[in-house]
RNA sequence: GCCCCCGUAGCUCAGCUGGACAGAGCAGCUGCCUUCUAAGCAGUUGGUCGCAGGUUCGAAUCCUGCCGGGGGCGCCA
C-alpha cells in the first residue's frame, strides 16, 4: 500500500464525500448506519454540472427517511467544510444531486499531483495485493498464431500490464500440449508431407505444414518414430510462435510443457489425481476413471483416465493447476475461447476438489475474432489450414494497430475482422490518434528546449495564482488526467483492458482541446507558459503510461 | 432441447453492480494549413439503445418472455 500513490487528489475528494454522507446517515439513523450503496462522484458530461457530481443524497434519502434536496444541501455545506478553498462552488440540482466545482488552485495541485507520482501515476491502488498467475493463449504448437491469437496475446499482456500497476505481482505462463493425440496427429500429418502422399482425413492440412516437413530431415524416414518427428515439429512450430509472439510486444514469463506435468514417478499427474482420490472426489466405472464434478455443480462427471489407460487434456488440466497453486501463486486467471465456456464447470470443480477456493481459480471467455470477407463469415480451422496468421495480420497493418484493434472491445464482444477494411483502414485506427497526440506534445517540448521545461517543471516553480484563471481546456485536461487511478482500478476490476484503451482515447481528445485552445509557446504571463509546460509534460508521461499499459508505442515524431 | 456471450447512429464500438435531454471514432456534407506536427480542427447530418412486459422517484443499464446473431453441450481440447 502506497501511502504517496493513494493521496491523489480525486481519491481525496470521493473520501471526502463519503465521509460527509456517512455523517448525515450516522446523524439520521445513529452510529454504524452506513449509506445503502456506494454513492457515486461522476464527471457529468453535460457544461453546468458542475466538475463532479455525486448521487449521495439520493441513495441517503430513502435509507434515512428524508427528501434527498434536503439532504443534498447538507452534504454540500459539509463538503464546503471540508475542502475548504478546493471548492469553488457547490449546488443541489435535479432530484437531488451536488454538483460540485473545484477551484483552479486544486486543478493545479492535481497537475502537480501527476507529475510527483510519475511513471507511478494511478498505481499501487490494490487494497489487498495478490500473487496472479496468469495463463493465456496456450495455442497449440501444431500451427502458427493465427489472427484469433492476437486478441488473447494483447489482452494477456495486457492485462498483466495492468494488473502489475495496480500492485499485483504477476506470472505470465503460455501452457503448450506436447502429450497426447493432437500432437501424435501433426506428426502424422509432417510425414504425409514429408512422403509426398496426403494428409489424413483428421490431420493437418495448411501448406505450413509442408515447410515444417521439409525441415525435418528424419520425417521421410519411417524407421523413425512418429512421436519423434511430433516432438521436431513442435519444437519448430514452439520456435515460431516464439517469435511471433516477441514481434508483437508480448512476454513470458515461462513456456510451460505439458510433459513436464507426466515425467518422474510419480508424476505430477499421478499426485494431483491421487490427491482428489483422497478426498473422495474420483471413482472407477466401466474401466474409466472419473472425476466427480457433479458434486461441485458440474452437469455430469469428467474422465481423467480413458479405459485405455491414458490420461486426459482434463487430467494434465487438474495437474497444472495444483502445479501452479504449489508454486505460490494465490490466484490463477485463465482467459480462453468462447469454445473453452463449456470447460469452466469442470475445471472449477476440480479446483474445488483439490480443496481450493473456486473464487480463485478465473477462466474468462474471450469471445471470438471472426475473419470477415464482405458480408461473409469465414471459417479459420486450423486443420483445414484456412486461416489469417498473426503474422500476415501484422505484417497488413503493423503491431500498434492490431493490438489497439484487439484491445478497444470488450472481451464478451465479438470482433469481427474483415481484412480489406482492416488494411484500407488501418491508418484510421484509433491509436494513430493518441500517438499522434503524444507526438504533438513531444513537438512543444522540443521547441520549449530541455532546460525551460525543467524549470517549469520544477515543484517551486510559478504556476500563477487565483489572479490568472485556467482555461475550461485545460481544467478539462487536468480532471481527465486525475482519472486515471479509477480507470486502472476499474479495468482491473472487470478485468477489462478495453477501458485503459478507451480511457487513452478520451485523453487524447482532451489534450487535442487544450492544444486547439491554449497555446503554450510564448504564453503570457511567464508563469502561464510554465503551467502549461508542466501541464504537457504531465501528459505525456500519462500518455506514454497508458499506451505502455495496451503495449503500444508512443513515437516522439509521426 | 439445455447452457454461455452479444443485439446502442450508415460502419466499428464505449457506456450496462440504475441516475439528470443517449457518447466516441470512422464514413457523409461545409469550411480551415504564413500560426507549438492538417495522422489535426470547427460546424453539420444521423439513434423508438432488437421487440414486449415488469421492478423503481428514475431503466440502454436490473428481472421475465420473445426475435435475431455467435459459441458450447464426446473416454477431442
Amino acid at each position: 500500500m502506497s501511502a504517496v500513490a493513494a493521496r491523489d487528489p480525486v481519491t481525496e475528494l470521493r473520501e471526502a464525500v463519503l465521509a460527509a454522507a456517512a455523517v448525515l446517515a450516522e446523524a439520521a439513523a445513529g452510529a454504524g448506519r452506513r449509506p445503502p450503496a456506494r454513492p457515486s462522484l461522476d464527471q457529468p458530461k453535460r457544461a453546468g454540472q458542475g466538475d463532479y457530481a455525486t448521487n449521495a443524497a439520493l441513495l441517503l434519502g430513502p435509507a434515512v427517511g428524508r427528501p434527498p434536496r434536503e439532504l443534498a444541501g447538507e452534504l454540500g455545506q459539509l463538503l464546503a467544510a471540508t475542502l475548504g478553498d478546493a471548492l469553488a462552488s457547490w449546488e443541489v440540482a435535479g432530484p437531488g444531486f451536488v454538483n460540485l466545482v473545484l477551484s483552479d488552485g486544486w486543478h493545479r495541485h492535481g497537475v502537480r499531483a501527476v507529475l510527483a507520482a510519475g511513471s507511478r501515476f494511478g498505481g499501487g491502488l490494490a487494497p489487498a495485493p495478490e500473487r496472479i498467475l496468469l495463463e493465456f493463449v496456450s495455442a497449440n504448437p501444431t500451427a502458427e498464431l493465427v489472427a484469433a491469437s492476437g486478441r488473447h496475446a494483447a489482452f494477456g499482456d495486457s492485462l498483466a500490464r495492468i494488473l502489475e500497476h495496480h500492485g499485483h505481482t504477476v506470472g505470465r505462463e503460455y501452457y503448450f500440449n506436447d502429450a497426447g493425440s493432437q500432437v501424435r496427429r501433426f506428426g502424422e500429418s509432417v510425414r504425409a508431407r514429408a512422403l509426398g502422399l496426403p494428409v489424413p482425413e483428421d490431420g493437418y492440412q495448411g501448406e505450413y505444414v509442408a515447410s515444417i516437413a521439409a525441415a525435418i530431415p528424419e520425417a521421410a524416414d519411417e524407421r523413425v518414430e512418429i512421436d519423434v518427428v511430433a516432438a521436431r515439429a513442435v519444437e519448430i512450430l514452439l520456435q515460431r510462435i516464439k517469435s511471433t509472439l516477441e514481434r508483437y510486444g508480448v512476454r513470458f514469463d515461462r513456456y510451460f510443457s505439458e510433459q513436464e506435468l507426466h515425467a518422474g514417478s510419480p508424476s505430477e499427474v499421478t499426485r494431483a489425481v491421487s490427491a482428489l482420490e483422497q478426498a473422495g472426489h474420483v471413482y472407477t466405472a466401466e474401466n474409466a476413471v472419473w472425476l466427480r464434478t457433479t458434486a461441485f455443480g458440474d452437469e455430469k462427471d469428467r474422465v481423467l483416465y480413458r479405459s485405455g489407460g491414458e490420461p486426459t487434456y482434463l487430467a494434465a488440466d487438474v495437474a497444472y493447476m495444483q502445479n501452479k497453486f504449489e508454486r505460490g501463486w494465490e490466484r490463477q486467471l485463465l482467459p480462453v475461447g468462447a469454445d473453452h465456456h463449456g470447460y469452466i464447470a469442470r475445471l472449477k470443480a476440480a479446483f474445488a476438489g483439490l480443496g481450493h477456493d473456486p473464487d480463485r481459480l478465473e477462466v474468462l471467455i474471450l469471445q471470438f475474432v471472426h475473419l470477415v470477407e464482405g458480408s461473409e463469415r469465414a471459417a479459420m480451422s486450423k486443420r483445414r489450414g484456412e486461416f489469417v496468421t498473426l503474422d500476415e495480420l501484422l505484417d497488413e497493418i503493423g503491431v500498434d494497430a492490431t493490438r489497439y484493434f484487439m484491445l478497444q472491445s470488450s472481451h464478451d464482444r465479438t470482433i469481427d475482422l474483415n481484412l480489406d477494411l482492416a488494411r484500407s483502414q488501418s491508418s484510421e485506427n484509433p491509436v494513430y490518434y493518441i500517438q499522434y497526440a503524444h507526438a504533438r506534445i513531444a513537438s512543444v517540448l522540443r521547441h520549449a528546449g530541455d532546460l525551460r521545461v525543467a524549470t517549469a517543471c520544477a515543484a517551486e516553480s510559478d504556476w500563477g495564482g487565483p489572479a490568472v484563471a485556467l482555461e475550461p481546456a485545460e481544467r478539462g485536461l487536468i480532471r481527465k488526467l486525475l482519472a486515471l487511478p479509477e480507470e486502472v482500478a476499474e479495468a482491473v476490476e472487470r478485468r477489462g483492458p478495453h477501458r485503459i484503451a478507451a480511457y487513452a482515447l478520451e485523453l487524447a481528445q482532451e489534450f487535442t482541446a487544450f492544444y486547439r485552445d491554449c497555446k503554450v509557446i510564448g504564453a503570457a504571463p511567464e508563469a502561464v507558459e510554465s503551467f502549461r509546460l508542466g501541464l504537457c509534460v504531465a501528459t505525456k508521461g500519462v500518455l506514454v503510461l497508458v499506451l505502455g499499459l495496451l503495449g503500444v508505442s508512443a513515437p516522439d515524431s509521426m
